[in-house]
DNA sequence: GCCCAGGCACATG
DNA sequence: CATGTGCATGGG
């Protein structure tokens, strides 16, 4: 019982770029394949085809996947009034197209908690083997567990699934959600509420908060701080600041657009990294030119 | 072996 | 309020 796979076109342009909208570090659950992508989301799967000009979806639900790109946002403007600040421009002219997931809020608590001191190839191991084993299947595809179905799962599965330490934050946090826990009230709190509800759970400080407002409760107004953006501070200002001081500097300087000032920012300079080993291998590796 | 990764909980000044 | 420490685990 194969369902209909309906089809959206999309222009490539400097407002939309699937690249850098899914390397971004804002999602997990995606598989890059030589036509384009494969991205999981609760419980859809969209498949991505890349082409020169342009980017096909495919998707049983083009609505899910319109609202899921965030398409009714107006991009060029939100960029115009970022490029106010100078050190603005070459990120968005480096990793230009970002857009802003509109993402399950049970998906991002679950997969932020696990993203806590961690890298993104054991984050995205971890969540695989949680859907694979706790999702419904879906024929192809595994969706991403309901409450019910997490509050199946033993906490020694969250190690064993490489979750580390953190196995006890998700058990707990699963436990105030299957009693109860609303978290849809979320979406009607003002930002600063918001998060002081989210630090109530185990394994959720300030920066997976407002990763979890951010990505999971469309609260633009967040910027959240981790290592990455407090090498770019450094390197703005010159000085260390505590992650926290970070978020308050960047918060009040873009206002209700920090989170897309922050993924571009987070983005460029990890990329920049990216880079950097790239070329200190080259020269550990070369043996011929003398460099 | 070392250091680091989309930090947090907890203890202590 | 601020600062310091331990933490599972895999990759470079």
């Amino acid at each position: 019982m194969e369902k209909k796979s309906l089809e959206i076109l999309i222009k490539n342009t400097n407002e939309f770029n699937i690249t850098h909208i899914l390397e971004c570090g804002q999602v997990f659950r995606f598989k890059k394949h030589d036509f384009g992508y494969i991205v999981y989301a609760s419980d859809k799967k969209m498949e991505v085809i890349c082409q020169k000009n342009s980017t096909k979806i495919f998707c049983d639900d083009i609505e899910f996947v319109k609202n899921y790109f965030d398409m009714s946002t107006n991009y060029a403007n939100i960029k115009k009034k970022l490029m106010v600040h100078n050190f603005m421009q070459k990120p968005i002219k480096e990793v230009y197209g970002i857009r802003i997931l509109k993402q399950l809020p049970l998906e991002m608590l679950i997969s932020f908690i696990i993203s806590a001191n961690n890298n993104i190839p054991r984050i995205k191991k971890t969540l695989e083997k949680i859907c694979e084993k706790y999702g419904t299947n879906m024929g192809d595809y595994y969706a991403f567990p309901t409450i019910q179905q997490l509050a199946n799962i033993p906490i020694e599965f969250f190690k064993k699934a490489g979750a580390g330490y953190r196995d006890k934050y998700l058990y707990e946090t699963i436990k105030m959600l299957s009693n109860g826990y609303n978290l849809g009230r979320l979406y009607n709190l003002k930002t600063e509420d918001a998060r002081k509800e989210l630090i109530k759970f185990k394994g959720v400080g300030r920066k997976v908060a407002d990763c979890i407002l951010l990505f999971g409760f469309g609260k633009t107004d967040v910027f959240p701080t981790d290592t990455w953006v407090v090498k770019v501070y450094k390197e703005l200002y010159g000085k260390n600041l505590p992650a926290n001081k970070v978020s308050e500097h960047f918060e009040k300087l873009f206002g209700e657009n920090g989170g897309y000032a922050q993924q571009y920012l987070y983005y460029e300079r990890m990329i920049r990294n990216k880079k950097e080993k790239i070329n200190d291998n080259n020269q550990k590796n070369c043996t011929t030119c003398g460099c």
